[in-house]
DNA sequence: TCACACATGTAACACGTTACATGATTTG
DNA sequence: CAAATCATGTAACGTGTTACATGTGTGA
């Protein structure tokens, strides 16, 4: 039950339609949640007729009329409920890994072409994160920015998501080389 | 359908029991892909009636009998050509991450008790990896042990295990610093 | 004119989690 | 004597993925 939390935190930064929310948790833009569109829209039909969100229909000329997602104050009781209670730990569930781990008896070209692809998106990923840390920032230097500032939760989200890619990069970097010198030999 | 080349990698190992796997595959030990007992009794019957493992059954006196999995030819042919196909890239998806972003109205207490908790599982599970790292290297260098092993994919996902902890530890550090500055003032 | 962005949805299936059930043996 | 370990499983439910369906407007 966390991608209900994770669509509510989301309407935190304001209302959004089910497209626009898709777009913010599409797996190559997100850090903090990823998901496709078909389970948000499941989702928040859901979160609409438990009284979580309140949708208003938005009539547009030039386009399909959309439905606009708001946080109701059951929402945004839910959301604090569910930052009280411990979370559940992680579980690591990436195939690059399992290919890794099978490589000897694997393609090994293969599966370093992958690993090249994702140090590709690694980058695209850290370089997307760190325009948005820009736009947070405003100018300000970061510790300012983590005295003043009202929201500090996606600023820290997003540090989050920038190490991780960081971490990602190093990894990917260094298992080529590993790699490749035993392609080599 | 990753579970699948997850149980057929972790084979490689060597032939192990349903129970044995659950072990492997523990959230708190798992370093390439986590799995519960269910699953993988689940994953197991259908890997035999597809011909991609062999079961023997083990009679044993004091213990229950257990049902002993091998990898078939066809198992590792199948794993061969997961290895060649390109991975998918993973889905971020951790629930201590949301409530991270949703803690300017959560409970930031809670939140900071949660960062702790997990800064201490990452470190348990950095121990845990660095013996493992020791056992593997069995005294040699790791420069030595990258050239000459005859297997280095236990190695790499071991290798991308330890950053992945050492950045939580760094993240969970980060963020509770930044988060108690800000409950002092 | 062709592809992409906008905008929402259904149906079917695969995968993951939780609770429950059983029962012997070893360790503290 | 209680708790943990060994060893396997069923049932029910919740979450995530994939394929398909529809139709307009904008930019190259």
């Amino acid at each position: 039950m966390a991608l209900r939390h994770a669509v509510l935190a989301a309407l935190l930064e304001g209302e959004a339609s089910g497209y626009q929310l898709a777009k913010r948790f599409d797996v190559s833009v997100a850090n903090f949640w990823s998901a496709t569109p078909q389970q948000l829209y499941r989702e928040l039909d859901r979160l609409e007729s438990d009284g979580l969100v309140q949708a208003r229909l938005v009539r547009q000329r030039r386009r399909p009329d959309k439905r606009v997602f708001t946080l109701t104050d059951a929402g945004r009781e839910n959301l604090h409920r569910f930052t009280a209670a411990p979370a559940r730990p992680p579980a690591m569930r990436d195939e690059l890994v399992v290919k890794l781990q099978a490589v000897d008896l694997g393609d090994a070209d293969a599966v370093a072409k992958d690993l090249m692809a994702r140090l590709d998106r690694a980058h695209a990923k850290l370089d997307l994160y760190d325009r948005l840390l820009e736009d947070m920032l405003d100018g300000r230097s970061a510790d300012a920015y983590e005295r003043e500032a009202e929201r500090i939760g996606p600023y820290l989200t997003l540090m989050g998501g920038r190490m991780y890619e960081q971490t990602n990069i190093r990894w990917c970097t260094a298992a080529l080389e590993v790699l490749s010198s035993r392609l080599r030999s």
